[in-house]
DNA sequence: TATGAATGAGGGTTCATTCAT
DNA sequence: GATGAATGAACCCTCATTCAT
């Protein structure tokens, strides 16, 4: 009689919902998403929700994470012998045009609430740590190999780069019918003069 | 018994209520801050907003507007004899701290609402648009003066620096305890070894 | 110094405020139309309005006395030698099509006030007092001309042709694209089959 | 356990909530009501209306159609033997008193609006299309019984009929103390007489 | 006389959340 | 697990009215 509940699909369940809840917070902002709109978008009742997460908060928080955690899995797992700057910009190149950027917009919307709401910066930051720790590493194996200018601190350059490549998706919005692989070169062209060690005199 | 209908003091009360508005939008989001908290911080009645906004949505754009006209105003001005890549990034140069930039993070509310929000990113493009001509013009006189890379476009490099600045205020948000004048030094030693003509051997 | 109100001055702007109001209320209801609204038909500015009533439902009333005298005047000074019924329904006979009927659907408006205002209703009340002393005396001079049945009470008769000559505005609302001349013949057709005194044997 | 949707139920209580409504509507006005009150008066919460009206409008809608639907019910299933001009009054006839034509005086709210909102117009031109309908087809059963003027055209006295018989509300508001089976006898009569066949000379 | 800035109560509506089923 | 009825606070906005000028 007492059914115990699957915690995998329980689990599998809860995923598909927080993707459902980033396509909504993506069309309609974070407080513009109403919780019936997410429960319509994942087919479920407007109660139901509550037995996944207790309120709207723990929903972004946890789409947050989840939303971070998959994008940074990018940087992850990248061949030993590329080039450092492609890299380090790994997540941009696996981007095939500014429709794969779209569903990054969601970061301006957790940049903004970062800046008010305590739990979102902890989330931020927590993501940010690790991917400054998989960049850095990049950086200090580039140094070795003699490819990135030895004096740059690795710590504050990726901090800089991780604000630069999340600073993509600002330009479609800004730019109407920009070239997406123009800018993506340009930008690895700037960042691969910056890297670069000084020519010898 | 001089009955002026007195379009200035209007004005004026206008443009005291949009600042008022930003302080309100940084505080709880475009969302988040009501119009009734928004009249609080301005010191008047619910109601007498509406005689210089005719909705909520028109003080969004209005401080949209007027924030972005003020923050690009440091851009034009700027010494004639001033490096480059500082007189790119003057907008950067001009704040002392942290603290300065912390009302920059407004650009994240406008660059998530400029996703869904035809009007928001139209009123960011125009704006940028502006920005976009300044920076080209200063890219070309440093093309001419030898201190620019001649093969870059001027046009895309606008872009992108535009990008690159507005993505500053990123970082304190990401990474606690960051310095500023470090990041701020990397930042243009970043921007002066992408524009800088390359060697010649 | 003291300069004198000029009491006809006054009086004549009054009633061009109560039209302008008439209209307004025409347009969008009694509660629908604000104070602003009947001041802007009226070109006079908010806070005027107040020179000439004390409240918004002082108009009303005023507007509604002034609208019942101004209608019921066609019923006075009729031609002596008129056909009892065409008298009795001059009130429609002065109306040329269904664009003159308009401005009487005003009286719905008050008919649906007058069943919860008392005030409103006092009003309609003591002008229907008035166009009944006259048309039963219409009556009476008909019964006297053997034009009208004398079993017929004339007091009744009278409220009951002021009911019927005030239903007319709702037939072109009713019924789309209804013939003004039939529906008037066939109103004095029906009054005139009644009143007249039954055929002797 | 067993989990219906139960849409009975939904319905059941919409048509509650539209009878208060109507009871609102009578007592403060289409716009007085504030829907506030109309939650009061039907025992629910303010937010709970909005399950079953997505607007205030859409309640004055379904409302004037609820009513008037109930209202001309009266015309059908008269006996198949009664008088003419009785079965074409019977929604009169059956009512006792003034206060069972109290709740008629919404028709001069709707009368009201319909001269401003195409919706409410449209609904009661719908309406009386029907009433219009049941009407002739009664008219023209009494010309072939030969208790009708032949010469008269169904249609039209039909929608005369219509505007007479909603225009019996306004009496008791126009005149105090009027008696009600009094007036009702008249109004009969004079029906009676407008329809009767001319005697033959 | 005349203006229009200013008020604040209240209107329609939305929404996160709870709970009986 | 799953539903959807139900709540009540809060939101944006309107409006009759007042008052300094």
């Amino acid at each position: 009689m007492a059914r115990k509940v699957d915690p995998e699909k329980h689990e599998e369940k809860r995923l598909e919902l927080l993707e459902a809840a980033h396509r909504c917070f993506l069309r309609e902002g974070l407080r513009g998403a109403s919780t019936a709109t997410i429960c319509k978008e994942a087919g479920i009742s407007p109660g139901h929700l509550y037995h996944y997460f207790s309120s709207k908060e723990v929903i972004v928080e946890a789409m947050a994470e989840d939303y971070l955690r998959r994008l940074h899995g990018y940087f992850a797992d990248q061949p030993e012998d590329a080039d450092t700057s492609a890299l380090l910009l790994s997540e941009i190149w696996t981007m095939q045009g500014w429709s794969d950027v779209e569903h990054c917009r969601i970061l301006f919307e957790l940049l903004a609430e970062a800046g008010r709401n305590p739990r979102i910066r902890a989330i931020l930051q927590e993501n940010t740590r690790h991917v400054r720790a998989i960049l850095s590493q990049t950086l200090k194996a580039g140094q070795a190999k003699g490819e990135v200018d030895p004096a740059l601190d690795p710590e504050q350059v990726a901090a800089m780069l991780i604000a630069v490549v999340d600073a993509a998706p600002m330009l479609p919005l800004m730019v109407d019918g920009l070239d997406f692989a123009a800018s993506r070169d340009m930008l690895t062209l700037m960042v691969r003069r910056f890297l670069a060690p000084p020519a010898k005199e």
